[in-house]
DNA sequence: CGGACATTTGACAAGCTTCAAGAGAAGTGG
DNA sequence: CCACTTCTCTTGAAGCTTGTCAAATGTCCG
């Protein structure tokens, strides 16, 4: 059992969200634009909106779930478990990532979702998936671009875990949350929620408890960051990007679902 | 630069595949059917075919190709490396599997594609990939399954990479090849063909070339397989998986295109 | 204030990497 | 056809990174 984590610096969710049309989300710029009839289609389709509490699953490792997800507002992560228990993060969530499109696919879960703060969820009918590309191709088109941009996090997370070092794994970290966090507009004064507790680091690391805590230290001691009541203060971002040998082009827009 | 790897005892490429209406792969019955038309249209679509030979790259990491390909017959890897040198292989490829979706999506090579043996692709342009989705919805539909039954394996590599230890990692790499071949009926006599050098497990795996070697050797002393001239004989699958805490439900039919 | 976690530190052990060097295999060219 | 070159595989030894164990401190919350 893993305790809830409270969320103290973290946007509240909005209590009830609004209407796709005018979906909170849009109006980060971070997603590509959706004709109005597109909004409508998918205000149709979706259930409805449900907020869950920090640690809870949104989808059960190793169950099927009938449902499909949005995170609209907090974090979340996937991650598999060995049967003697050790845990790997495969990715984080946050806000605009599309929950359960493998499991659907594959019909298989063979990795759980779970809440990392409160959060809340747009909410669409598995078994209605098919819809997204009879209705409107480009619906589909962004459903391909979702699931191989999640792809492309876990590929970069893999290089991580196979061949970066302690220091370069939690610097890397440290700058890519900042860097997906801060395109959603979520950064405020170079700093970010950071509802992780150092196990989340650890197992999204490949790395012990006790190491993740030795090198988070190390690099905090260099003047590179500082993690605070809840929040992640990048104090030199370019220090940290050169430590984790960081490279990546600035993301265009995604597609929102 | 990385040598050239023959094949011996893997089969060689037809010189010239058939049309889609007849392709060799549909035969396994690895794939999910297809309609005839949906065929002719792949078949309009597709701009011809491409051998290239082992140590080639299909796609150089860090440029963005204009094709996009189906892996006909042969081996690949998807990998990416750090500014130092530092491989991480993410996947392996085989054939059925397509080449390409994540750059086109995400208008951005990370990571390179390069043969392991001497391989044959159906090549098909990557600024037509939109058409896929108009033409028939059963296609886009196809394509995001692709491109999420391949982040099922990136995930499992995560796992395997971050929270297994060196004889687990080798185990589990040895029962996924076997069983990824096996299911397209590359597997005779319990041994598939295994163009691998052990850098490049040591690479996938996240471990050295020379604790790579160790483990692998103990592993066949242990009379768990046996590798010889190009082949991966599975003595003791079952031990395998055991050590590999390999589990994993069968996989339904996968599409193709 | 007490209890349950989360963070931090030190000491020690172990797994894995690096270095080094020889043996085997496979391709190349005279 | 054999010598030469270049990989690949294999093994031993030493060292370093990381994991494990243990315990103290800090923090949140009822």
């Amino acid at each position: 059992m893993r305790a809830t984590v409270t969320t103290p610096d973290f946007a509240a969710p909005t209590a009830c969200p609004p209407t796709c049309t005018a979906c909170g989300l849009r109006t980060t710029g971070a997603f590509s634009p959706a004709t109005q009839e597109q909004l409508l289609f998918l205000e149709s389709f979706r259930v409805g909106t449900r907020p869950m509490a920090a640690g809870q699953q949104i989808i059960p490792e190793n169950r099927l779930g009938t449902q499909l997800f949005t995170l609209y507002d907090g974090w979340a992560m996937r991650y598999k478990t060995l049967s003697d228990g050790r845990r790997q993060i495969l990715n984080f969530l946050l806000p605009g990532d599309f929950i359960g499109l493998q499991q659907e696919l594959t019909d298989n879960a063979t990795h759980g979702v779970e809440a990392l703060t409160d959060v809340l969820l747009c909410v669409f009918p598995r078994d209605r998936l098919w819809e997204f590309y009879q209705q409107d191709p480009r619906l589909g088109y962004a459903l391909t671009w979702l699931s191989a941009s999640q792809e492309r996090i876990v590929d970069e997370n893999l290089l991580t875990n196979g061949r970066r070092n302690a220091t370069e794994r939690v610097a890397m970290l440290l700058v890519q949350l900042y860097r997906r966090a801060e395109r959603l507009g979520l950064a405020a004064d170079g700093s970010i929620a950071f509802p992780f507790t150092q196990q989340h680091l650890a197992d999204a690391l490949g790395l012990s408890l006790v190491h993740t805590n030795k090198t988070l230290r190390r690099l905090a001691q260099l003047g590179l960051h500082v993690i605070r009541s809840g929040r992640l203060h990048m104090v030199d971002p370019r220090g940290l990007e050169t430590m984790a040998d960081y490279y990546d082009r600035p993301l265009g827009n995604v597609p929102l679902i």
